[in-house]
DNA sequence: GCGGTTACGCAAACCGCTTGCAAATTCCAG
DNA sequence: CTGGAATTTGCAAGCGGTTTGCGTAACCGC
């Protein structure tokens, strides 16, 4: 039939690792690049958008204008470190009461949300103290 | 001294209007050119980076990649539309327990947060029924 | 090996935003 | 009223990050 992609399997694998939690395509390019394979920029893009559209990762952009990667899992909201620019993991802390407290006062239809807190990740806030 | 600009004030009092909450670069030119005037593209992005510089607005970033403005005023959230592409204001959900929780739970140092819902606004909501 | 199918690399296009520069406008002092 | 300084405005080019078109090369089953 075909050939075997083998940039998104490296890709999935690179970020399971877990050195970042969200990717840009840079880190992805620069990670699999550490990792042996020097793909092309279009190459990581196209198997990036690949995962988003299988539902293998999540897409997201954030203020500074720049699309970072996560690999899709359960439910959970960011912090963007305004240190080290890291985009951290948090647990979600909307709760289903708040948002259809929130669509009765309004008259909306939620579906999804998502938040992101700007502050210190754990590492940077312990630095400054 | 100097000019008297024109385009700022023309453009709060277009954003005052409320005809939309949130305005993307666009829209404001449409509605200054609807307006009277039809400014330069960079005259509106000028006069509106101007707003954000001195306060008077605020600019936000959506995941359609597309930055849009709104006055400034109390905290509040947004609900991005996904039939009509309107952002419109929410009260904020988020009580400052849950984020003295959520930093106290991870560690992290929290500044500020900026949510956006997905959905349906209150007119495209009642539409479709 | 052979043909079909698909990923890859390259370079160019694209999109929305930004910026440099010169012309136009306004204000104030004389 | 007029000259000049201060600023905004328009134009056109530039920019960063992303996206695409196209030709080539790798892989698969036969």
């Amino acid at each position: 039939m075909a050939r075997k992609p083998l940039i998104s399997a490296a890709m999935i694998e690179l970020m399971a690792r877990r050195e970042h939690h969200a990717w840009t395509l840079e880190d992805l390019q620069a990670g699999l690049s550490a990792a042996g394979t020097s793909p092309n920029f279009s190459t990581v893009f196209r198997a990036a958008e690949k995962l988003v559209a299988d539902g293998t990762a999540r897409k997201l952009l954030l203020d500074d204008g720049r699309a970072r990667f996560e690999l899709a899992g359960t439910h959970h909201d960011h912090l963007h470190c305004v240190e080290c620019d890291e985009l951290v993991p948090v647990p979600c802390v909307i709760a289903g009461a708040q948002s259809s407290a929130l669509e009765a006062e309004t008259g909306v239809a939620i579906s999804e949300h998502h938040i992101v807190f700007s502050g210190l990740c754990q590492s940077c806030s312990g630095r400054r103290e």
